[in-house]
DNA sequence: TCTGGGGTCCTAGGACCC
DNA sequence: TCTGGGGTCCTAGGACCC
């Protein structure tokens, strides 16, 4: 999808059409930008650039908050769309997908043509543009699909791979970021084409499994261990993860813990809804500074319990933040999905059925009335910390019986 | 310029086992 | 008396993507 917020959100506000348009937050908030619309792009804004610096490039631009669930939304209908032309879909993000054409010419006509007519579809119906690589490789239609923005559609004709991708820069190749950048510039390699003309060996030596990658990318292909599925083979999540930074760092046990607790109820309730079990937990905790450290604990059984990963949260917590010492950031991870072998001793199962329930109650409570509605107190002095919509996150307010 | 949030994959070392 | 080789699991960190 082309501009994929930008769009959505002019689809809610049309006054923002043709403007400089940056989602992802304020002006004056910390964060980056989530997407630019093309007019901000003129000032060289782009997504991932910290906000403050965008509105330094950009004074005149509009700043807009991120709406994950309208984006989830459009993500969804264009997912309808798309599976109306060939069954092999695979949504490879919340604005990108791969279709398996092959065999699709008996129903659908020469792919061209279908790209022409999906091209079509997407915009009649969900008024959103965007754009269509081909090729016969993920590599290949990825990278064309970008070279088509805004709007088009690029064919990489069977057997011309090699070719259409030789004058590119290295960094159009996904994967390829700004540290393998700046290691193959080291070894003279600026392009798609210099890369080809080194032998795998070679870049295996320099850079191990991912030079080999790197080599079959050169030459169009999928293999090297990133793209091996079959298209539309999705697969499960293999983690989840809920990570907040505050606006001002702060050394506050309360508040830290209060959001620790927050953070904790938010990866339960996602592996309640997905029916997952976790055995990994992890705590991010990055320092004004921005150094950054992860630390994590294997259970002895999976959980999807917030009490359970709030526990082990609380505790990897204490074990490592250096007292006193401002906080930027904190997460809560959780990984290593297995399925709950239940024996373990009764008492202990009884009582993680009754939280169970009692956590399914609280799920619903939050489906009516909102996600503030319900929470578990943190056991602070036997007080908890309100939040309300404008505190999402239990910043110090006044204080309630627990 | 002062750096979000949610993910995936890879590497590497140490513990532990046979 | 000073040591192999293969495997798995756990943990930490980092590159990269949207």
């Amino acid at each position: 999808m082309d501009a994929f917020f930008v769009s959505v959100e002019e689809l809610f506000d049309p006054s923002l059409k043709g403007k400089a348009v940056v989602v992802g937050g304020q002006r004056d908030e910390r964060g980056v930008v989530a997407a630019a619309s093309y007019e901000a792009r003129k000032y060289g804004v782009h997504s991932a650039m910290p906000l403050r610096t965008a509105a330094k490039l950009c004074p005149h631009a509009i700043f807009v908050d991120g709406h994950r669930h309208r984006y989830l939304e459009y993500s969804e209908k264009v997912h309808g769309v798309l599976t109306t032309f060939s069954p092999l879909v695979e949504m490879a993000s919340i604005d990108e997908a791969y279709l398996d054409m092959t065999g699709t010419e008996r129903l659908h006509g020469p792919a061209l043509s279908a790209a022409h007519r999906l091209h079509h579809k997407i915009k009649s119906e969900t008024q959103l543009n965007c754009s269509i690589g081909m090729g016969s490789s993920r590599l290949v239609a990825k990278v064309a699909s970008a070279k088509a923005k805004p709007h088009g559609i690029l064919w990489v004709i069977p057997g011309q791979e090699a070719r259409f991708l030789a004058p590119l820069d290295v960094r159009d190749i996904p994967g390829v970021g700004k540290v393998t950048e700046q290691s193959l510039l080291k070894l003279g390699i600026q392009r798609v084409g210099d890369l080809s003309r080194f032998d795998d060996e070679f870049l295996e030596e320099h850079f191990g499994k991912w030079g080999l990658a790197l080599a079959g990318k050169s030459r169009g292909e999928d293999a090297g261990g990133w793209f091996v599925n079959e298209v539309g083979a999705d697969i499960g999540a293999k983690s989840i993860s809920h990570e907040h930074t505050y606006n001002q760092d702060t050394a506050d046990v309360d508040q830290l813990e209060s959001t620790l607790m927050r953070l904790s109820e938010m990866v339960g309730r996602r592996l309640r809804e997905q029916g997952l079990h976790a055995r990994t937990i992890q705590l991010k905790l990055r320092y004004k500074d921005f150094t950054t450290i992860t630390r994590a604990h294997c259970l002895p059984a999976p959980t999807q319990l917030d009490t359970e990963i709030f526990e082990q949260i609380r505790s990897l917590f204490h074990k490592n933040w250096r007292k006193g010492a401002q906080v930027r950031l904190l997460g809560v991870h959780a990984a290593s999905f297995e399925n709950p072998n239940s024996q373990g001793n009764l008492l202990e199962d009884g009582r993680r059925k009754r939280w169970q329930q009692a956590l399914s109650a609280a799920d619903h409570l939050r489906d009516k009335f909102g996600e503030s509605s319900v929470s578990l107190a943190t056991g602070l002095g036997g007080t908890f910390r309100e939040r309300t919509h404008e505190n999402p996150v239990g910043l110090p307010g006044k204080k309630k019986p627990a």
